[in-house]
DNA sequence: CCGGTCTAAAGAACG
DNA sequence: TTTAGACCGG
């Protein structure tokens, strides 16, 4: 068993049998004796969640659609498994993806099974199962088990020294964009041998394959791993010790693993290696499969009696020990993150990889109306590469509303739209919690933000940089890491000249190169130049202390508690006092943050585990007392659900991205339309859809064109509505329905989607009365024309600001570009009739400098200022304003 | 070492 | 338009 320390139990089963609870054990029991009377927590299961519960041997698929009780059935599979005897908690391994997920899933497992979960070590994501694997087998990899986990930051920082280590331009090989190429590496699980000679080629005259090598030479000596690591390392310990293997394969009976359209091909390769048995599919009793000596089989079938169908089963399993008993859980719908290395082919084929998989399918939705679900299956069907589900709902109530789709002239209005919109709800008593805005990109939080802060409307940020990832937070970090782990050279370079000393670029040279001589950490490098006599007095004398004070702190580290220490070393480096002394206004701020860090602390119970955690699973927590609208990206938004839902932005380059349709094509549509499938299914009752037809991009007014995703969806589940302005009294105007009803749809212009949208005419002045004509259909209500009317007239209220105006971040540090003020308008632009458009590139403009010009929106103005395609105008009356010179006519 | 100035870049983000 | 980062001069 190399690499099994003494004081890490592992094959420690308890003797006397699983640790299910007897009350759970006892209705386990009841089950067995028969059907009729089935255990609690299979109640209220529907069939095909109780198939998938059930049916624990072999390979399985769960088709999990969005708000089918895919989290039900996990936690309930593994609930049933122990209750049922056939593993015990230590014998499952359930991989997902955030934390959060695990959290989620360890208290819900809790609730049904009591107390048992505790035993349910192997319960994490992919990053936390993997650092506990490397911890026990580091010296596999070269490692010591307490290897530090580099964040992108130190990773980034490192890059770069090697960059310029090996004498190249670091601002013509950026080091972010290498670290990323790294990261897309290791997400496939290629090591620097691995790499495609063109990947090696492309980045620093072809040394991409020697910098790769020369990073993970480095993070060997600093002991350190990055995050691809924690699953790569282990995947080649498992390869090159098929013994360490065999002992994970007896270990884990079952499998389970949550939102599997998310795995990469590295977390599909790990999979892999602990799913597959040698002689997988046959019958056998083969030696080396047997369970480990002093226990049963299976303790379901030896221990207990009754030889009902459940134990049966078990004993058969027994036999075919070797099965594979994995099951993964997911929705090739929901495959969002193919540009973070996910495979959503893993999810495609797994009927493949997995011979004799059964594929259960949930298509039973609890949680929207039938209208927001046919309009989010109707689109997503316009995807090819994917299983086909569609899901259903026995709900069908009357004053459940259609998908409502509102135009408005500009981001501005938009804003100003869904604000009235969400105060209109207020009125009807919704809660701010119940509402959602899901946007496509960041910066277009900005405009909603700022609209609320006016308007006085509580509102909450969610997603954006984490609490560890805060300048004071990495700062503090560091000088633990460096007393925890005297080698990690990449915290002590970031805090040995914090709070300055005087040790500039020159010293920490000097310290590096010392170093690398000696071959030791810089730690210790600097503690031998702080007695020689290389340094001029000042920085030797910093420098002394410097090391000083570390000594010191690692003396204390086995004496002091953790929480003590850590306030020691922040007084007494300083830190603390740099703070104090600094007078702007994100000082105080900071100083609660280090604050919350130590409070942080308490709970864990030693200086290394705390760094750990902090490394793998810090959140920042979120106040839910607030009463507030939730605002974040699509992609945060996944796995969650709201009673409300706003989506704004839908046009063409914004959603569907136009980099996502540049770089991936035709799969790239597909994840963008993916994630508008998820957008759409976040919602439980009431479903808004937005878009506009002038976006400041850049800083520069584009006009824009309705999303194609806007036309696919059905005409029968929406209708459009009004959009919010002045005129429309939107006070009492919910439940009575002052959205213009639509009639019912024809199916015009279904023929050449892309081409021209039936949204054309609506969605701003490109074009609209020529076309209206081809388009009369739903939108053609009076309504509609009424919202087109306005549209161009909207004008601001005197909007007061309310008392009491809350705004919570969670995170911190946006930084969105905005909008300003002035806008302007377009003339048409067609996108290829093919799916996927390409943008254009820039190209010098036919307008000269002096030249007079029309613009829609702003009147006439002279040209005063051209960069490529971008023209400075000064307008007669708007002022000087930048526009694309596509959207200006010569006078 | 600090602070002002210039430039380039600006999609989503888990651990 | 906004921002972070590099750059330069004091």
């Amino acid at each position: 068993m190399s690499g099994f320390s003494e004081d890490m139990p592992f094959f420690d089963e308890p003797n006397a049998r699983p640790t299910a609870p007897s009350g759970i054990a006892a209705r386990a029991m009841a089950a067995r004796s028969g059907h009729i009377n089935a255990p609690d927590y299979l109640k209220g299961l529907n069939p095909e969640q109780r198939l998938a519960v059930e049916t624990t041997e072999g390979p399985v698929l769960v088709l999990a659609g969005a708000g089918t009780g895919k989290t039900r059935v996990l936690t309930t599979r593994i609930a049933h498994i122990l209750a049922t005897g056939k593993a015990f908690p230590s014998q499952i391994l359930a991989v997902t993806f955030t934390n959060k997920a695990a959290r989620e899933m360890k208290t819900r497992i809790g609730h049904l099974v009591g107390e048992a979960v505790e035993g349910m070590p192997w319960l994490g994501t992919f990053h936390s199962i993997g650092v506990k694997l490397l911890r026990r087998h580091a010296e596999l990899a070269g490692l010591r088990s307490d290897f530090t986990i580099l964040d992108t930051d130190d990773v980034v920082r490192l890059i770069k020294q090697l960059i310029q280590a090996e004498g190249l331009d670091d601002k013509r090989w950026p080091a972010k964009q290498f670290a990323q190429m790294i990261d897309g590496w290791k997400n496939k699980g290629q090591g620097p041998a691995d790499i495609a000679e063109g990947d090696a080629r492309a980045f620093a005259n072809g040394k991409g394959r020697e910098l790769y090598k020369a990073y993970q030479a480095r993070l060997q000596t600093l002991n350190a791993c990055d995050f691809g690591d924690l699953l790569c390392h282990p995947i080649r310990i498992f390869r090159a010790n098929p013994d360490v293997l065999k002992e994970y394969h007896k270990r884990f009976k079952y499998i389970l693993v949550d939102e599997y359209q998310d795995t990469n091909t590295a977390q599909y390769m790990w999979l892999r290696l602990l799913a597959q048995r040698p002689d997988a599919g046959r019958a056998s009793t083969s030696t080396d499969l047997r369970p480990a000596e002093g226990r049963k089989p299976d303790r379901a079938s030896a221990g207990q009696a009754a030889p009902t169908e459940a134990s049966e089963r078990n004993s058969r399993t027994a036999v075919i020990d070797n099965k594979v008993n994995i099951c993964c859980v997911g929705d090739d719908d929901q495959s969002i993150y193919g540009w973070r290395g996910a495979e959503i082919d893993n999810i495609l084929r797994f009927d493949k990889d997995f011979p004799g998989a059964t594929i259960i399918r949930l298509e039973r939705n609890y949680r929207s109306t039938a209208h927001i679900l046919g309009a989010a299956s109707h689109l997503i069907a316009h995807n090819e590469g994917r299983f086909g589900k569609t899901l259903f709902t026995d709900r069908d109530e009357p004053e459940d509303g259609k998908v409502h789709v509102h135009a408005a002239w500009d981001s501005e209005e938009e804003a100003r739209a869904v604000g009235e919109t969400i105060e209109a709800y207020q009125r009807q008593k919704h809660n701010l919690n119940d509402m959602a805005i899901l946007v496509r990109a960041s910066f277009q939080m900005r405009e909603f933000e700022d609209r609320f802060v006016t308007l006085g409307l509580n509102y909450r940020v969610i997603g954006g940089p984490r609490f560890y990832e805060r300048l004071e937070i990495r700062d503090a970090l560091a000088f633990f890491r460096v007393v925890a782990q005297g080698a990690d050279d990449l915290a002590f370079e970031r805090i040995v000249n914090v709070p300055k000393r005087g040790l500039g670029e020159a010293t920490i040279r000097q310290i590096h190169d010392t170093a690398r001589a000696l071959r030791v950490p810089m730690l210790e490098a600097a503690a031998k130049l702080a007695e020689s006599d290389e340094l001029k007095p000042k920085p030797r004398a910093a420098l002394r202390e410097v090391s000083a004070n570390f000594e010191r702190w690692q003396k204390a580290l086995e004496t002091t508690p953790h929480t003590e220490l850590a306030e020691t070393i922040l007084e007494e480096s300083g830190y603390t006092d740099m703070w104090k002394n600094d007078r702007s206004v994100e000082a105080p701020g900071r100083l609660e943050n280090l604050k919350e860090l130590i409070r942080s602390m308490e709970e864990y119970e030693s200086l290394r585990s705390f760094l750990e955690h902090v490394a793998l699973v810090m959140d920042a927590e979120q106040n839910a007392e607030l009463d507030a609208v939730n605002i974040m990206t699509l992609h945060s938004a996944k796995g969650l659900e709201f009673e409300t839902v706003f989506l704004p932005g839908w046009e063409e380059g914004l959603f569907p991205h136009q980099r996502a349709l540049d770089e991936g094509g035709r799969s790239g549509l597909e994840e963008e339309r993916r994630l508008a499938y998820v957008g759409l299914t976040r919602a439980k009752k009431n479903l808004h859809l937005w878009f506009v037809s002038n976006r400041r991009i850049h800083g520069l007014w584009q006009s824009t064109i309705p999303s194609r995703f806007l036309d696919e969806l059905p005409e029968a589940h929406v209708e459009v509505a009004e959009s919010g302005n002045s005129y429309g009294g939107y006070g009492n105007s919910y439940g009575g329905g002052s959205f213009a009803p639509g009639r019912g749809g024809q199916g015009a212009g279904r023929q050449n989607p892309y081409g021209a949208s039936r949204f054309d005419s609506v969605g701003g002045n490109n074009g609209g009365a020529e076309k209206s004509g081809a388009f009369s259909n739903t939108y053609a209500t009076p309504g509609w024309q009424r919202a087109q009317a306005n549209r161009t007239e909207a004008t601001d209220r005197n909007w007061g600001s309310r008392s009491g105006h809350q705004v919570e971040r969670i995170g911190y540090g946006e930084t969105d570009s905005g909008y300003g003020a002035g806008r302007t308008s377009v003339k048409g632009r067609t996108i290829d009739g093919e799916l996927v458009a390409k943008s254009v590139a820039d190209k010098p403009s036919a307008f000269s400098v002096g030249d007079r010009v029309f613009h829609q929106k702003f009147g006439n103005g002279n040209i005063s200022a051209i960069e490529g395609n971008k023209l400075t105008i000064d307008f007669d009356k708007a002022g000087q304003k930048r526009v694309l010179d596509g959207f200006v006519a010569a006078v």
